[in-house]
Formats: structure tokens, sequence, C-alpha cells
DNA sequence: TTGAAAATTACACTGAGTGCGATAATATTT
DNA sequence: AAATATTATCGCACTCAGTGTAATTTTCAA
């Protein structure tokens, strides 16, 4: 019982990229034409099955903490084998860590959706908000808590920060390709994943009082002036 | 065979900090009083037990690869049974973690040592390279290889940046305790460590050429003139 | 010397993750 | 519709990391 409790939306998980991004098999369907790609019943049932597990594993480790839960404990839950299981995820850890891999692709993706003429900082901040602004409050505050009593996922988690603040920074040279300016926007990247960093820690350490987007702009705000 | 082939110095380890930092029993010498503490058979022992473990655990590691290396192997090759290996590090991968732990403490005890009348960002950058100064940049450049065969033993090492991140801002914080400047602080934490980090990818990616000092100053030059 | 503390070990056990191969379900082709 | 390919599911056996326990030996201190 490490982690127990917790409060709002947990049988609608949201913002889940899905499984397996690194690994090979799933996560790369048929993608029929276009406009009604029809989704067929693989499709459907492979989502389905990817649904249940991440909910069965972040229900039982809620219930009975991180260690405790065996992998069998969440197959079963789930109604899949042990075996399929790793069809679907790498790793137990994975659960968890699926649920925030996807976002630095998220961010990189709205930064390409910036105006043309935004400062770079300012792009980024944009980016990030609206990124963060489709995750629920809730389910954020519960992932971290989760994260925060596996070493190895808090590990992870952090690792993934620093391949956020790579991408970041490839597609702001992208951008702005200027070679004399590649060290500022090495910078605003650490800054700018910085400043997520302290908006997700305050957001789990208040518990939720004040609402993600506040925090960030906070951050941003206070890094900002200090440049 | 993920890494292979080695240079210099892999026989006289140099800033090892030792095994166990966070677990409990060893690294805490019973301490004679001052002068000539005298040093025990015990603790000659142990340090000579925890040299033979990391010694053999990075031949290992280079010759076949930290994956097909086992516990087994690093124990046998240590001279000591698998179990005893666990008394001296929590885990296979705290072999290579614990070359890199210690450089938090270490860099917030330079910081310490540092005038009182210099500024922070100066004293952090003193610091810093004072401590990296006494890291065979050999070993450096075989340790950081090895951290990158292993994904776990890499999230691990990008997680321990975090850890050092926090502790020098509160090194800095109980040195300029100005609740005004708290941020900045923390922003020049950021970037501290990012200069290390910047400096240390260098490093590795130059296999060597330049000395860290150098890339050290040249990362610092870099971010201070952006600030 | 004697008794406490630390170090070493064996043994047995749990659980994560993998390789292999079989079978069933779905999709595609003819 | 039947044949064929692809994907999903599963069981089994295996390796290896890591832990709990308890016994034994080595070092230290009184």
């Amino acid at each position: 019982m490490d982690v127990a409790e917790g409060r709002g939306g947990l049988e609608k998980r949201s913002g889940a990229t899905g499984g397996m991004s690194a690994n090979g098999k799933p996560d790369a369907p048929p993608e029929g034409p276009q406009g009604a790609p029809r989704e067929g019943l693989r499709e459907r049932k492979r989502r389905e099955t990817l649904r249940r597990i991440t909910d069965a594993g972040i229900r039982l480790f809620i219930e009975k903490g991180h260690d405790a839960t065996t992998l069998d404990d969440i197959a079963a839950a789930a109604g899949i084998s042990r075996r399929t299981f790793f069809y679907y995820f790498k790793s137990k850890d994975d659960i968890l860590l699926s649920l925030q891999s996807g976002l630095g692709d998220m961010i990189v993706a709205a930064l390409r959706e910036t105006p043309p003429d935004t400062r770079p900082l300012d792009a980024i901040r944009a980016a990030i908000v609206k990124v963060c602004a489709t995750i629920p409050a809730d389910d954020m505050i519960v992932i971290d808590r989760l994260m925060r009593s596996s070493p190895t996922v808090q590990a992870r988690k952090q690792a993934s920060y620093v391949q956020h603040e790579q991408a970041l920074f490839e597609a702001l040279r992208e951008r702005w390709p200027d070679p004399q300016r590649e060290t500022r926007l090495r910078l605003l990247a650490m800054l700018a994943v910085g400043a997520m960093r302290l908006a997700s820690d305050t957001l789990s350490r208040e518990g939720g009082k004040r609402p993600i987007i506040d925090l960030l702009h906070e951050a941003f705000d206070a890094l900002e002036a200090e440049i």
C-alpha cells in the first residue's frame, strides 16, 4: 500500500498515447484512405485491450501499490494472459510511462502549428500550454503520484524530460535555423522543460488546487523575467 | 557485446564514492578521532571488496556487454558470493550509478568552500569545474559509454542530474537566502546542470579530444552570454 | 578472552521478462 | 465461399535480478 486513495477521473482515461511506440508491433494501424477509415474490428479490439490493461494497471497500482501488483494481477484483471501483456507493453513500468511519452511529440506538433511570426519563447509556451490543457488535472496528479512511488518509473519519467528537451530543441532549430542562435534555442528548450517540471511538481504538491495552465504561465513568467 | 574495447585507465578507478549510499549498511566508517584514524582491517577489506566488485563489473560490462553480464559473473570475478554482492550494492546498475551519484554532494561541498564575495554563477562554475577536474577523462568516457548501453542506467543517470539540480538549488538558497532571488537561483541551478550535461555529452561525442574543463567553460560561457 | 557488531555465505523463493511454438481470430485474396 | 496470410492470444519452460532468512565466520572493543 504505497499509493492509495485518489479521487476523480479514473475510469475515463484520456490522453493515452497507446503502448509499444518503441517496440514494433502495435501502434501502427492500417489507416484507411481518409474520411471514413472504417477502423476494423481488430483495431477496436486492440484499443479496448490496451485500455483494459492500462485501467487495470492503474487501479491495482492505486489499490495495492506498484511493487505489490504483479503482472499476473494485471493480466487477470484485464482478462488476458500474462504473455499477452507483453504483446502490448514492453514492461510493467511502461503502463505508466506510456501516458507520458507522447508528450514530447505532441508539443513538437503543437509548436509547428504556431503562427509564423511568433517569437521562439512565445511559441514554446503556447505549444506546451496547448498540450497540457488537454490532459485532465486529476489524471495528471494520480499518474504523477504513482510514478513517484517507483524509483525506476520516476527515473524514466525524468529521463523522458531530457528527451522532450532534445526534441524541442531540434524542432526549434528547424524553424529558426540561424546557427548564431543555436545556443539560445538550446537554452530556451532547457528553460521550457524546466518550466514544465516546475509546474508539474507544483501541481502535485498542491494537489490540484490551482489549474496546471496557471502554474505553467507562472513558471514561464518567472523564468522569463530572469533571462 | 554492446560496448567493447576501451583504452586507458581501468585498473585504477578513482572518483568512486562507494556503494550503498542510499541503502544503510556500508559507507559509514567508524571514523577514528582525527589525524591518524588507523583505518582498521575491516575498513580496508570493505573498500578492497568494493573496488574488486566495481572493477570486475566494469571489465565484464566492457567485455560482454551490460545485459549479457550476470550477477554470478560479477560475483565470481570479484571473488565473492552472489549474495554478498547485494551487501555492497542495491542492484547491478548501481555499480555504474555509484560512480555518478556522489557528484551532487561533491559540488555542493565545493560550492561552500568558495570565497564569500563570489557571484552565484561564478561560484557554481568554480565548484563544478573543481569537481570535474578530479575525474580522469578516460574513466568518464568509459563509464558514460557503458551507461548509454543500458536504458535503465541511462534513465537513472539523467534522473540523477535532476537530483543534482535540486541539491545545487538548495545550497544556493542557503547561501543567498533572499526570497526575491529564489527564482533566479533556480534558473541558475538549471543552467549549471544543463551546462554539465552539455559538456559531458560533448566529451563523449568527441571521444575526449578536448578536456572536460574546456568544454565546461565553453558551455558556461555560451549559456551565460544568453542570460 | 569474551561478547557485540559486521561480513560472508547457502538456500529457497518471488516475480519480471524472453524465446519458442501452437492455436485461434481477423483480414485479404482468389 | 474457400484458401491464404496476418495478427492476436496463449502456455510452457527458462534465465536472471533481487529478497528473506538464518547460519557461520571474521573483526572489533571492552
